[in-house]
DNA sequence: TGCATTTTGTTCATCGCTGAACATAATAGT
DNA sequence: ACTATTATGTTCAGCGATGAACAAAATGCA
């Protein structure tokens, strides 16, 4: 924990030559392509997913659902990364479309379980494979060694990420 | 919670005939460890910028007008993949705080030009170097070999995104 | 020139998400 | 057994972002 973040300094101590810019910083240059690259995913896949009639936000649940079917409504906003307000005001939607069910748990009657329908089912399994192919083409421009590479590397960042989540050093 | 962070598994011996489902499939493994990655960051770096009492949106505004004195609010949009109606109400905020000035172009009186002011520009600068400062450090799990591997390929990834928009391939 | 089109920014209804407050159910402490 | 605490889900006001409709300015085309 001693691994303070010196280098960068605000203040600019240097100052009168180059202010050290993030710009400037390799680390910093490579993870705008890291973001850049999910945002522009976020609005493809969000299209990809239109002649579904479902969204982004339905289809991570769905996903999630068909994954793990039976999980609570906690356990999926943990997964989503959400809070739990979302769920329930996400859910009755998807359960009037008749996609996913909610049955209240038997020996803990403040959890509502959650299954896919058979029309779910069959429409989740649509929107993955559409999620697959557009992974695939995307991920394509990599190699199968590079594409690994990428997400051992990426799995040790969430790692660092889950580790220490919010901590503030000063 | 998150099974799904196996290294990679190699498993390559998948039967042919089996579902095929994504999460077999690598590539589509390996994108989650980015997605997740990026949902991550965007939390920790949310609460980073806390203390400064901006948020998200704000800084990117900031960081981009200071990087790109004088953009447009269309440019500006685009930067950030967002509709221009959402500069047209974050935008009067950050100005009422005295951070941002909006000055109409003297040849085209459509468009409004952004510059930081004073106090704009100390608040970014600090806000940078918490960017920079927080991405150091979670990138700093990756060798500098690693990291710069991870910003080409992704750059690689973002070239095809941006190449090819809305394309369906089947 | 004169009119249609494009570009830039704004407004507004709507949506998804948040975070706080709340209700209910389960669990812990005594 | 009886409270106090914790856990799960819901509601609601607020906010950022969207996308369509709009106004104003610039540009294209005849």
């Amino acid at each position: 924990m001693n691994k303070m973040q010196e280098p960068i300094s605000a203040t600019g101590a240097e100052g009168a030559s180059t202010a050290r810019l993030p710009w400037d910083l390799p680390r910093f240059k490579n993870w705008l392509a890291v973001a850049r690259m999910h945002q522009l995913w976020k609005k493809v896949f969000s299209e990809a997913l239109a002649p579904l009639g479902i969204q982004l936000a339905h289809y991570d649940v769905l996903a999630n659902v068909f994954r793990t079917p039976g999980l609570t409504q906690q356990q999926l906003a943990e997964k989503l990364l959400v809070g739990r307000s979302a769920m329930s005001m996400l859910l009755p939607e998807l359960e009037r479309r008749g996609l996913i069910e909610r049955r209240s748990d038997e020996t803990d009657r403040r959890v509502r379980r959650l299954w896919l329908t058979g029309d779910g089912e069959v429409l989740t399994r649509k929107a993955l494979a559409i999620h697959a192919a557009r992974i695939e083409a995307m991920m394509g421009v990599l190699s199968d060694e590079e594409c690994n590479a990428v997400g051992t590397m990426m799995w040790r960042v969430v790692g660092y990420l889950e580790g220490k989540p919010p901590r503030e050093p000063s």
